[in-house]
DNA sequence: ATAATTGCAAACAATTTGCATTCAG
DNA sequence: CTGAATGCAAATTGTTTGCAATTAT
């Protein structure tokens, strides 16, 4: 376990949520001789460590985070604000899928896509559309 | 509706699954001089009409189809297989997370990820890793 | 000294943008 | 003639690779 792949760990743990390039900016802010092909080298070694998971959030980078901190991501394709779910919710739901097609799901790889309450509520009209693409 | 937005469209229809990529070459085999550009341009055009409908699988280009194909994508992260289920095996978690969160749930827009039939029975030793990043 | 790790520059893939040209009304 | 649509080259973003210099064992 060298410094830099400390510093990535103590990053990911730090910022929760985080793509690569966020966690490469947290990283150099205290050692800024860090290079992103570390950081991306680093995560991909913890993440076969079993140490931090990835999940698509849909669109552009995939986001990191500690193995623990486990849910499911519901994000707004309005405001593409990022809600957080027990993964239970997709309890039953794994179950079905076992019977049916045999597919083993993985709740927390994918984000699941839809409107936010307060988006869903304004349709037409978004209060901010921030990152509205996707 | 010009000739290439024709095409365009006319290869969403006949992939019934395509990246950006595959739905250009399908359309410059008829009409070589068809831009990219103007494939994404196209493809954001009728996305924004409702014909056309985009899906992450989890990695890489999106996924294109028409509107009306509409299911649920199972991807398996181990041997990158796309299987689909009907979007009824959602609906039970589209009313819990209405009623929970309030939140509107897309069931098209992101597939769901985890291990096929065969890749969830071996395991350690998949028979075919030929998409086995991700 | 021997192998693993790092930094850096360059390669890549997917996508977007600027702009001059062409096309249709 | 005027605005929309297209093609092309160049810029962007996210990520990977080759390789030489560095570090740990």
């Amino acid at each position: 376990m060298t410094p830099q792949r400390q510093l990535v760990l103590d990053a990911v743990e730090q910022l929760e949520h985080a793509t690569p390039e966020q966690i490469c900016a947290t990283v150099q802010r205290v050692a800024p001789a860090v290079n992103i092909t570390t950081v991306y080298r680093t995560l991909d070694l913890l993440e076969r460590l079993g140490v931090v998971r990835h999940t698509h959030l849909g669109h552009g980078a995939p986001n990191y985070s500690v193995r623990e901190h486990e849910h499911v991501h519901l994000v707004c394709h309005w405001c593409g604000k990022v809600a957080e779910a027990p993964v239970e919710v997709l309890d039953a739901l794994g179950r079905d899928l076992a019977g049916e097609h045999g597919f083993q799901l993985d709740a927390t790889h994918v984000a699941l896509s839809g409107a936010c309450a307060e988006c869903a509520k304004s349709e037409a009209a978004p209060a901010e559309p921030t990152d509205g693409d996707d």
